[in-house]
Order: structure tokens, then C-alpha cells, then sequence
DNA sequence: AAGTGTCC
DNA sequence: ACAC
């Protein structure tokens, strides 16, 4: 197998089956990503939840969408209200729906149409531990991720949490899509190490679009 | 419990 | 790495 670290931008490598690492599949794609992205803000800014535990998350969280993902001390969940607005979630802007269209697409999954797009900021040191994304509705429809900004080790584990996660370097414009077998594995992000990218400065900035209700 | 603390 |  060809080593994660030496991938060549545009190509496709499989993590385990049913999930597939795009390697730059975002790259032309994410200065109208970020663009967009600054509309989404304007409306839902940036927040830190909480976990059901009390906990507050390192990585700052916004959605748009029908549906966001919410957590607090009630747990977790989707809603298509922005609690701290008051309002609906932005809509997902027309380039967010084709990325994740296109990517889900190019990874085997046809017709994918996401309602909810979560957006995850992190900064140096953020980080998001190893976890399963189970509270989507159907299972059947995939996760596709878009990696945008600094660099960042993606953790792949399998279904049961007590399996050891593969390391996958990410890097600005890599998209990571999973589905069928693969849906329900557990994955995360370590501590994002600081830097700078010309796009999104000491930061690097996540698209998860999933199919929610 | 999508985090934190502790131990090897 | 693992317990909670």
C-alpha cells in the first residue's frame, strides 16, 4: 500500500473498505469553500459546546443546513434552529452541496444529498477524541470530510472504539469520504500543531456534510 | 464520554 | 493506553 505521507495530490487511496481518502480533491475548490464559509459566519458564528459531561470542546463549532449538530448537557443532537440565534441554520451554500456531491460520488456513493453541513474550527491544540458519528438518521448515506488550513493527523479506527486507529496525515483540500461498512467506525483528530496557512492562518477548518434527517 | 486524568 |  502506498504510504499516507507520499500520496500525490489527486490521488484516491482506501483506508479500509468503504472508506477512501481524496487526496486535494478540495484544493481549486476551497477559496470559494472559505468564501462561502464567511457568509455561513455571518449568520451562526463560531461557538464552543458543551458535552453531555460538562466538558467544554476545544474545537469551535457552526452549521448550516436544515439541521445542525448540537451538543450540551442534554447530549447530543440535530436541530434546525441555531440555539444561539434563535433561527434557522444558514443555508448550505450551492458550492458546499456540489463538493460533497462530487467527493461522495467519486467515492462510490451515489446521489448523496447532505441536509447538514457541521463546521469545526481548530486551533492549536484543539482537538476532537476518538468517537462514532451515530446520530444521523440513515445509516446507508455516507460522511463526507473536507480538510481546509493547516495540517492535521486523522485517527481511522474501526467500529468497536477498542480497535487501533490507522494515523492519516491530512492536508489543505484532502477530503476523507466513509460509508457502508466503514460508517459507523470510530474516528478523531489529535492536538492540531500550530502554524500558518495563507488561506486560513493558525488555523484549520473542517466541512463534515451528512444526510441528518 | 465529540473529554479528562493517570499510568506505563 | 485505558479507566471513568
Amino acid at each position: 500500500m502506498r504510504d499516507l505521507f507520499e500520496a500525490e495530490e489527486g490521488a484516491q487511496m482506501s483506508l479500509q473498505p468503504g472508506a477512501v481518502l481524496l487526496r486535494g480533491f478540495a484544493t481549486v475548490a476551497a477559496p470559494q469553500l472559505l468564501g462561502d464559509l464567511g457568509a455561513v459566519l455571518a449568520v451562526s458564528p463560531w461557538r464552543h459546546l458543551v458535552t453531555p459531561g460538562g466538558f467544554r470542546m476545544s474545537v469551535a463549532m457552526t452549521n448550516c443546513g436544515t439541521l445542525g449538530w448540537l451538543s450540551d448537557r442534554r447530549g447530543y443532537r440535530y436541530d434546525p434552529i441555531d440555539p444561539d440565534t434563535g433561527r434557522p441554520w444558514p443555508a448550505l451554500p450551492a458550492s458546499f452541496r456540489e463538493l460533497a456531491a462530487t467527493a461522495a460520488a467519486q467515492a462510490g456513493f451515489q446521489g448523496f444529498e447532505p441536509d447538514a453541513c457541521l463546521v469545526n474550527r481548530y486551533d492549536p491544540g484543539a482537538r476532537l477524541s476518538l468517537h462514532q458519528d451515530r446520530d444521523e438518521r440513515d445509516f446507508r448515506q455516507p460522511i463526507v470530510s473536507v480538510s481546509l488550513g493547516l495540517p492535521a493527523v486523522f485517527l481511522f479506527g474501526g467500529i468497536e472504539r477498542a480497535e487501533k486507529a490507522l494515523r492519516v496525515p491530512l492536508v489543505h483540500g484532502d477530503v476523507v469520504v466513509w460509508g457502508g461498512p466503514a460508517r459507523l467506525s470510530h474516528h478523531g483528530i489529535l492536538p492540531l500543531k500550530d502554524g500558518e496557512h495563507p488561506l486560513t492562518g493558525h488555523c484549520r477548518v473542517n466541512l463534515t456534510f451528512r444526510k441528518a434527517g
